[in-house]
DNA sequence: TGGCGGGGTAACACAGCGGTAACATTCGCT
DNA sequence: AGCGAATGTTACCGCTGTGTTACCCCGCCA
């Protein structure tokens, strides 16, 4: 399944990155390196990989302003810190700008790996039954959208529709691809049906619906569900 | 933003657990306890939370039984360990049977929270394929290009010249083999349409148009897209 | 059997994409 | 420097895709 999970690690100590590398490589995954903050940033801008290993200290550009960048450019590729700094707010400060974990040295490479590994993971978004989109929340269990305290309840399209655009998002999604999974391929019915229910989910989901702010249109192609804004 | 995530804290040593309560109450979490391992198992099971704080050492059920346990129930809910096993062998083990993140005490509290609020963080974990151009990211999934967290809408047109342009960089590129892979041979429009269209993906993509970074013309044929600078 | 609500289509309104034209500016050549 | 051609820029406008409203069909339930 995920076959090869490429890993950059960014570390400017030539003999822990030879380390470090070799234990990834035996562990299974493709080894890119850098040792220069701005290099690396650019080299996980163009190229991103599925896991990225980050010293703090580092020449040029340290590992707290690449992490911002990074997360800046809305990528969401998992970010392992690595330093020697041990002290509580340096590990705060790390996890608060978007780190996923964090490690101080001197560590066991073990548990490195493990930790990496868990971050390659594949998961499953869908973990929780009710999802907060903007000011609202979804419940999904229940099958409503709660607006301040006022429940709205949800059709059935509605719900597969709100399901499959919150499972997609940040992405273009066709109408055809809508129809695919919302209503299924064997039913024949026309695109206007999704610009349909579209209006209809706008109009409870959002709270100014003429300016859609979680539901975008792409002329031609379809919508764009944009969970945060 | 996420209001009011739900963290269930299974614990027996009765001073940690208020004072672990306590805190993550006022660090805005909804907080539900359980001492025992089996009653802890059949709270997850029955009314999963969005988080679990998970000691090892537990009455009737350990901790990795429990964790066992619940991975086996396709429960996929985000786990915290916390125990005073620090050995590495116990993390790896943790961390391997589904474990997201794992403490070993004694551990200072804002770090914990931190972690904890790392793993009630919405992520979409899906990598879509987007490219660097420069301080800019094309992401050809959502149609966007993203410039200091600012999502930038593309059109259709512009979409398609920047596709053609990004697969085809360092290289002279002709008004009418543009015509072609973007309009399409049979579609009979003016080579100034090439023009426009460059032209207000120029507005979008380039930081200062008037001195055009990416997008380049070349007097009497067309254009050449340089990505890196 | 009649009311009702979900959900599909039809009809109409409208907004924005994108094409062209007109004007401004730059570039190359002499 | 001056001129002409190519390109950048602005304005305008038609067309098509989408939002919106209305209507209707159909299954469900009393």
């Amino acid at each position: 399944m995920t076959s090869q999970p490429r890993v950059l690690i960014i570390e400017d100590d030539p003999a822990l990155l030879r380390g470090l590398s070799d234990n990834f490589r035996s562990a299974g995954f493709v080894v890119e390196t850098a040792t220069d903050g701005q290099f690396g940033l650019a080299q996980v801008l163009t190229h991103p990989p599925q896991l990225l290993l980050l010293d703090i200290m580092l020449p040029n550009l340290n590992g707290y302003d690449l992490c911002r960048r990074v997360r800046k450019a809305q990528l969401e590729l998992p970010i392992l810190m690595l330093t020697a700094k041990g002290q509580e707010e340096d590990i705060v400060r790390g996890l608060e700008l978007g780190a996923d974990d964090y490690m101080t040295k001197p560590f066991g490479i073990l548990e490195l790996l493990a930790r990496a590994k868990r971050l390659v993971r594949p998961r499953t978004s869908m973990m929780h039954d009710s999802i907060a989109i903007g000011e609202v929340r979804f419940d999904r269990g229940a099958r409503t959208l709660v607006r301040d305290g006022q429940t709205i309840a949800l059709t059935t399209k509605e719900f597969l529709l709100l399901e499959f655009f919150v499972s997609h998002p940040h992405r273009a999604l066709t109408r055809s691809s809508i129809l695919d999974h919302v209503w299924g391929r064997a039913l024949i019915v026309t695109t206007r049906s999704v610009d349909r229910c579209v209006a209809t989910l706008r109009s409870k989901l959002e709270g100014e619906p003429s300016r859609p702010q979680f539901i975008h249109t792409i002329r031609d192609v379809g919508y764009r569900f944009e969970p945060t804004e």
